[in-house]
DNA sequence: TATGTATATGAGCATATGTTCATACAAACT
DNA sequence: AGTTTGTATGAACATATGCTCATATACATA
């Protein structure tokens, strides 16, 4: 007699670890870091100007995708400097950029 | 002069609507759901039974994602056949399941 | 027609999320 | 050493999210 479960199909971590990555594109601030990001890379006043967001609210989704190893920084003098650090996501942003922008 | 914002890119629909189909996929039970439907046609009852949820969560979530248009329903006497109806997002997802098994 | 079955939906609730405000901190400059 | 600049971080708060409970609805079947 076969399980129904059968179907399941993910291990929970797995189904943990994929909606870990698509929350970190969820958010419309997040996608536009990263999109900059995945530009060229950004000291955090930079993405503060451009976006036009408060420091602290930059600099605490940093510290998420920081967190997630999205993205890494180094120090140049006084600031900071992030860089994109999966190429995966960002993969997965531009293509769902790119769906939506032409559909 | 040229303008900083020339670096911000995405019109604001466009990142309001990539966040929202990240949104969708940023839910282990909306994974779940669209994993099962991704490999066959269920009835609620069905998905229900084979996840392990409350009639009342799956029948949320389903709602939730007919609002995206990521699923179809088809009523079959007295059930509710569902299916997805979005081949972009199932591939998202396929990707990123595929990405975190494989790493 | 009465009852059962499959699904939908609104209200309420607990938790998660994203922001601001205030503050801390470390390096640069005076 | 004191001040400024760039960034991080904790607390507090408002909103969003996902669930359960109760109930509604529509079809099926006796």
């Amino acid at each position: 007699m076969k399980n129904t479960n059968e179907h399941a199909g993910l291990p929970p971590e797995t189904v943990q670890e994929v909606a870990l990555i698509f929350k970190a594109l969820a958010d419309p601030t997040r996608i536009r870091i990263l999109y900059l990001l995945s530009q060229k890379a950004c000291t955090v006043t930079h993405i503060t100007e451009v976006l036009g967001l408060s420091q602290s609210a930059v600099s605490h989704q940093l510290s998420f995708l920081r967190n997630l190893r999205l993205v890494t920084y180094r120090r140049v003098g006084n600031t900071f400097v992030y860089t994109c650090d999966d190429d995966h996501v960002i993969t997965l942003l531009r293509q769902t950029i790119d769906h939506v922008q032409h559909s």
